[in-house]
RNA sequence: GCCGGAAUGGCGGAACUGGUAGACGCGCCGGACUCAAAAUCCGGUUCCAGCAAUGGAGUGAGGGUUCGAUUCCCCCUUCCGGCACCA
């Protein structure tokens, strides 16, 4: 049997008792849509008193349709912008399109289509689908960066940077498909195959051009110390990857063709110098060239070296392979003759492509001088430990003391580096030296669908920069890529020019520019997106730099770097004035769902979509096994991994949006799990979170009158609840009812400001939970207490969901929009400032504190909350589960963690 | 291979600065409602022993620091992200 405590409602009569989703959201869409209600607008300095927050994701990729990491980021994103708002922030949430790249390509070769026409395309829908999910995007600053009057400024600021010395042309080496002629990406290439024509793939090189990202090594490492908003994790990748290192350039003198030359080595341990044993150089090293010109086995072996991929991680894991030259060097210091080698594990592009070996203390040439029988001498001790040339041991590589290295004998690392570069200075053959592991920046790409680079090729004035006057250089948008080449080499309306310079025919460069280099400043163009004079205005000045930054973790380096860069290039040249473009930054992690397979005969694998595979389960609800719903057969799962269609594993938000609205999905998507981790699929988890937001209405329904009655009251107000000074002793179940909606609002309030969403989203349950059973209770609770008042009751429910709606919000705009409308609450929820925590609401006259002893749970005690730690102390020694455990020994200490627990010693 | 992360019930996850491990949700079990089912609502649910009170174990493995460790330190394993032309 039931009673209501403070009697029944009669049901809302306007308020549709079914929660309805769809007809909501577009209701609420097309209201927002008309009102402007995410138009930002600069204020003159901030004279409307709130300060400025600019809330960005990264510009998605216009692949076709939205996928599930793009829900994910968005959300993200805009759950911080809604809540910022409410803070009392002008914001900013722009949206745009990263619209040049491969895939159109692709698709261009697929379909027949030009990949301008899929991008808009593309574009066009995953517009809908974004507005469909609510977002409170300023779609006024949506930007495509196909779109001339956004490259143009790439092309602008390229010719900048060529006038600074900031861009210039070398070579580089490129994957190069011999059969189809055309360079691939690292992508194309499959187990050192072309993906198209499956031809061993060759690295060619060609010329190109280059940022000099290196110019600013120094300040882009130096710099990450500036940004605490920034997570840990990613400015280490970022210092590795920029990688300074401390060493000794040693130069190994040698004689060719009569003339005395140098070969140059950069070395981390000069201390090693006396166990050098050999050099070796890379196979694109011109020494190397050098000897394969008289030896055929060498030259074999050097061009075997560059057949297969560029990726460095494709070449690091290679077997470590070598050939001797034939060629010597004389060791500096002790004039010894050492034999260069070519080792495939050299890379070209650190350092000078030569390194000197030393098998003792290196686990590489280690490896190298067993494989070839080369010499191991250990000069090195470290702290004693033995050596042997038998199998490496991780401490020969530690640092240590010279032994068998002549006058360097006794010195430590730094006193032996400091004694070898002085020497080797003395002789002109080296010094200390700074080497980075950064490598300057090619934006070349032998491609289509990009921004085409403003460069004229003149037969008499070499290379030409196209100038200003004539920018943007516009690529032509009906071309269709076939797989051989760049189609702009068949376009002569596109080619054809004349020399700025002698005004000669000449012929336009059809390189295009590498995308990372429309992401490096998008972000700036979306203050200022109309304006056609300029790269930048004043608007810049007021909404830069990004206030938070939010985007998948694995753009940690490349993408956030290069636009570090390109920030700072931008600032060297006067155009912005601030020196980092994000101020703070979340990585979110990536969404996974199952992977199910089944083998077909000759090692075919069909991949089933999650979506039409059913459980099996035992009895205690554990998974014992999955079927293919069409046929009832078992597959096999291959665990879980990134929503892939190579894997088949996506999950179409589309179907989703559809079938239970857009607040569920936001919802979903912020629950599962905290936005920095990965975030597994799961159906049942969907349902979970429609069946909550549908509680929620039902609720809403249910409480309509007293929250409506009380909204009539107070004139919809959210603030300035009163209660009697007797409110605790006289009706605690509407007290503790208050205590508990403010405990858990404070928790939420101090979650969603380090972004932990999913325990936002457990807070707003909890206060459903509450609010909700506190419209009903047991006869016994009802009887014993004096009957609760209905006016007190009805106030803690009225604010209790108005805290509710507040909380909830950011993830569900929505249906608590509507619901803040429907029950009355003033005004327009988008206005509606976070709520406040009542302190007065969290006392307590009395706590209870959990009890240990020898730090095991043995009980709690209930304490006056103002009791003194003295009073506490001589309590728990006391308490029956203290003298039961302790039995008979004496208590040593008494540990007292203030409001929490007592842990007695015994 | 190198660099950076992560690991907690049947599952996703919570536990803020070292202080009650498992909040919240899913799943499962039991009950109510129903002719029945679905939906909904109520109760239970880390594992082991026990009717229970209670006791023991427990945060990927192994060590350490501490009155007390999911949290700090060392070492190992597995998985994930990046490695410069996917974006």
């Amino acid at each position: 049997m039931r009673a209501v405590i403070i009697g029944t409602f009669p049901d809302c009569p306007r308020m549709e008792p079914v929660y309805n989703p769809q007809v909501i959201e577009r209701d609420i869409q097309a209201q927002w849509d008309r009102t402007g209600a995410a138009r930002a607008r600069e204020t003159q300095d901030g004279a409307d008193g709130r300060p400025k927050f600019y809330c960005l994701c990264m510009f998605p990729y216009p692949s076709g349709k939205l996928h599930m990491g793009h829900v994910r980021n968005y959300t993200i994103g805009d759950v911080m912008s809604r809540f910022h708002r409410m803070r009392g922030f002008n914001v900013l949430q722009p949206m745009g399109w990263d619209a040049f790249g491969l895939p159109a390509e692709n698709a261009a070769m697929a379909n027949k289509v030009p990949p301008a026409k899929w991008t808009y395309d593309n574009i066009a829908y995953m517009k809908k689908q974004l507005k469909s999910l609510g977002f409170a995007i300023d779609w006024e600053r949506e930007l495509a960066t196909c779109k001339p009057d956004y490259y143009r400024w790439n092309q602008w600021l390229f010719l900048r940077m060529l006038e600074k010395g900031l861009v210039y042309r070398k070579s580089g080496v490129v994957n190069w498909d011999p059969i189809d002629q055309t360079v691939l990406a690292n992508e194309q290439v499959i187990d050192g195959r072309g993906w198209r024509t499956g031809a061993i793939i060759e690295k060619r090189e060609i010329p190109m051009y280059y940022m000099r990202i290196t110019a600013f090594s120094e300040e882009l490492l130096a710099a990450l110390d500036t940004l605490p908003g920034w997570p840990e994790r990613v400015k280490t990748m970022q210092a590795n990857w920029i990688g300074k290192s401390h060493g000794v350039n040693i130069g190994f003198p040698y004689e060719l063709d009569g003339a005395n030359k140098v070969l140059r080595v950069f070395t981390t341990r000069a201390d090693t110098l006396m166990g050098v044993t050999f050099c070796a150089v890379a196979p694109e090293h011109p020494l190397a060239a050098h000897a394969a010109r008289t030896d055929a086995k060498l030259a074999a072996f050097v061009d075997e070296c560059k057949r297969g991929s560029v990726m460095e991680a494709d070449l690091a894991q290679m077997d470590k392979k070598g050939m001797p030259t034939g060629l010597y060097v004389t060791h500096p210091v002790s004039g010894e003759k050492l034999e260069v080698w070519v080792g495939n594990y050299v890379l070209m592009t650190y350092g000078e492509g030569a390194v000197m070996g030393v098998p003792a203390h290196d686990e590489r040439d280690f490896a190298f001088a067993l494989k070839y029988g080369l010499p191991i001498k250990p000069v090195i001790d470290v702290a004693g430990k033995p050596y042997s040339t038998q199998a490496w041991q991780d401490w020969y590589a530690e640092h240590g003391v010279c032994v068998n290295s002549g006058k360097y004998d006794g010195l430590d690392f730094e006193r032996s580096v400091d004694a070898i570069a002085a020497d080797l200075k003395a002789k002109d053959l080296g010094d200390k030296q700074v080497t980075w592991r950064l490598r300057d920046w090619g934006i070349s790409r032998q491609r289509y669908w990009g921004t085409p680079i403003p460069i004229i090729h003149c037969e008499t004035c070499g290379d030409v920069p196209v100038p200003d006057e004539q920018l943007p250089v516009v690529l032509p948008e009906d071309c269709v890529p076939d797989g051989s080449g760049n189609p702009l080499n068949k376009r002569q309306d596109f080619l054809a020019c004349a020399c700025p310079k002698c005004g000669k025919p000449a012929r336009r460069e059809t390189d295009t520019m590498d995308t990372f280099v429309d992401s490096s400043w998008y972000y700036i163009r979306y203050a200022c997106p109309d304006q056609s004079a300029a790269m930048v205005d004043a608007r810049v000045k007021y909404w830069l730099p990004v206030d938070q930054y939010i985007g998948g973790i694995e753009h940690a380096i490349l993408h956030l770097l290069y636009s570090r860069f390109w920030t700072k290039v931008m600032n060297k040249l006067g155009l912005v004035e601030f020196e980092e473009p994000f101020a703070k930054l979340l990585t979110q992690g990536m969404v996974l769902n199952e992977i199910f397979y089944r083998k077909a005969g000759e090692g075919r694998i069909t991949y089933y979509n999650p979506a039409d595979v059913d459980f099996v389960t035992d009895e205690s609800g554990k998974r014992s096994g999955a079927v293919l719903r069409a046929d009832g057969l078992p597959v096999a799962t291959d665990g879980i991994g990134t929503m892939s269609k190579s894997k088949n594993n996506g999950v179409d938000p589309q179907q989703l949006i559809e079938q239970y609205g857009a607040d569920t999905a936001r919802l979903f998507m912020m629950f599962a799990s905290p936005p920095e981790q990965t975030l597994e699929w799961s159906d049942a988890g969907v349902e979970g979170s429609y069946r909550f937001l549908r509680r929620l209405w039902a609720f809403a329904h249910q409480a309509h009158a007293p929250v409506s009655a009380e909204s009539a009251r107070r004139k919809g107000a959210v603030d300035g609840y009163e209660f009697p000074a007797d409110f605790a002793a006289a009706w605690p179940r509407q007290a503790a009812l208050r205590r508990e909606v403010h405990a858990v609002l404070k928790q939420a309030s101090f979650d969603i400001q380090r972004n932990q969403f999913n325990t936002v989203a457990s807070a707003a349950m909890k206060l459903l939970n509450a609010l909700s059973g506190s419209l009903e209770s047991s006869d016994e609770a009802a009887g014993s207490a004096a009957t609760p008042a209905p006016a007190l009751h009805q106030a803690v429910l009225h604010e209790g969901l108005g805290i509710l709606l507040r909380v909830l919000y950011p993830i569900t705009p929505h249906v608590c929009h509507a619901l803040w409308s429907e029950l009355g609450y003033a005004g327009d929820l988008l206005h509606a400032p976070w709520p406040e925590v009542d302190e007065a609401a969290l006392r307590q006259d009395e706590i209870e504190l959990v009890l240990q002893i020898n730090g095991k749970l043995r009980g709690r005690m209930t304490v006056p909350s103002t009791a003194t730690r003295e009073h506490i102390e001589r309590l728990a020694v006391t308490q029956e589960a203290v003298l039961r455990h302790s039995e008979g020994r004496a208590v040593k200490k008494v540990i007292v963690v203030p409001g929490k627990l007592v842990n007695v010693v015994v």
